[in-house]
DNA sequence: CGTCATTTTGAGGTATTTCAACGAAGGTGG
DNA sequence: CCACCTTCGTTGAAATACCTCAAAATGACG
């Protein structure tokens, strides 16, 4: 099933971040899109996109973690961020698509042709408006990302990195629990910063009592000084 | 005049980066936001509106560069980025300003309620499809931010800036000179840089005959090295 | 022409990056 | 089920680049 649910925590018009909330798509929008949609599962490390392809199709993740990131001239790689569910990706500049895109765990994804979707979305102003809210949302991701990027400090970049996948639902449930579907590297890339010094910065978390790092998970000791240490900075 | 005009090069649907090229709003689409919109000038260096004040309205440049920031609690400026004309500003988070916004020249802003805009959006698809394409453009923009302060080197960040203050009309006109409203602070505070370091970048490549300085204004005097620094990084 | 803000320059400290090597984990095939 | 191999992650030491602190020089403005 096709949905668009964005966190609870930005929920509201695009514009304001108040107002009416309008979580997920009527039953008839939904009904549209997925007429026009593939849905079909992807396995883990296989490759959606790559970069550079003509972007006919825009992708709905509808479970799992896919990585969008772009290859370097000089070898290194930069990773543009995570998408989860509900999010959009497929999004090009002069018809190609910018970034390739992996899926992490294993995906489902609703593939989209662009022109379906434009024509539908120009029918339809409150699904258009949908649209809206998501762009403002992946607006707010990216400012969220440059904050994150313009620390200095490697552990301060991580912690805020972790606090950014603590999803707020599974903040209480799952008692200081983040799951990390993704590899170091993949976290360095994103954050700008080698896998060294992800490697150093976890070590130095864990010296200090805050976290406890296992392989695809982190558990938060201190909650306290984590949240200080996410806004201090 | 209200515009929402956005730069050539990535004009067309906001999905694809293809399509139609929609450039303006109708003039019954300019009437609609004109009656529901303020439209005064500001003076250099006055306050338009502060962070953390209520969200009641949103701003659309209407000419002028306007500076976005907020002051960190270590003393620090954040810049969040520059908005030109025909720009929009004043999105808010939780219904409250997230960043304080200065005029750095004189400039003509057109003050728009958030209720009745976004009650004009809900009727008016084509208009709210305008808006969309300026979130995406706002996307493009950030994500091309994260890149700039992704880079290591300072001369590079800052080639990269000037770059994106080269806007494509004056290209060829003003044949390589870039206008510099800001001050070297704001600079700094946008690329995540010190003064300091502005500085010493500046000399750098004054030195290397790539570029020549002037109070508020640049001049390109190697293209060719210009450009190949701009990417290659 | 004097005052204030902005910018430049210098020297030293500190963080990440690099380069190199080791150790651990996961997947594959016999 | 084990061995092998590839990928991933850890650790160490030196280099690089920016930051910090301090002071002088330049430019704007009344």
């Amino acid at each position: 099933m096709i949905d668009l649910a964005w966190p609870p925590t930005i929920r509201g018009v695009p514009l304001s971040g108040t107002g009416p909330v309008r979580p997920l798509l009527t039953a008839a929008q939904r009904r549209r899109l997925e007429a026009v949609a593939t849905r079909y599962k992807v396995k883990p490390r296989s490759i959606i996109y790559r970069d550079g392809e003509p972007a006919e199709h825009v992708f709905i993740n509808g479970g799992g973690v896919v990585i969008s990131y772009k290859d370097m001239a000089n070898g290194k790689r930069r990773v543009a961020g995570f998408r989860f569910y509900a999010d959009l990706f497929g999004l090009a500049e002069n018809g190609r698509y910018v970034n390739t895109t992996r899926a992490v765990t294993e995906v489902t994804v609703h593939r989209i042709p662009v022109e379906a979707l434009t024509s539908i979305l120009r029918q339809d102003a409150e699904l258009e408006f949908q649209f809206l809210c998501k762009m403002v949302h992946e607006l707010r991701q990216m400012q969220r990302k440059s904050i994150m990027v313009a620390r200095r400090d490697a552990a301060g970049r991580l912690v805020m990195f972790l606090d950014m996948l603590w999803h707020p639902d599974d903040r209480d449930a799952s008692r200081g629990v983040i799951e990390l579907p993704m590899s170091r590297s993949d976290i360095a890339g994103f954050l700008n910063l080698t896998l060294e010094s992800i490697s150093r910065a976890t070590r130095q978390l864990s010296d200090a009592k805050l976290l406890s790092f296992g392989r695809r998970r982190v558990r938060v000791l201190d909650r306290a000084r984590f949240e200080q240490m996410v806004t201090g900075g």
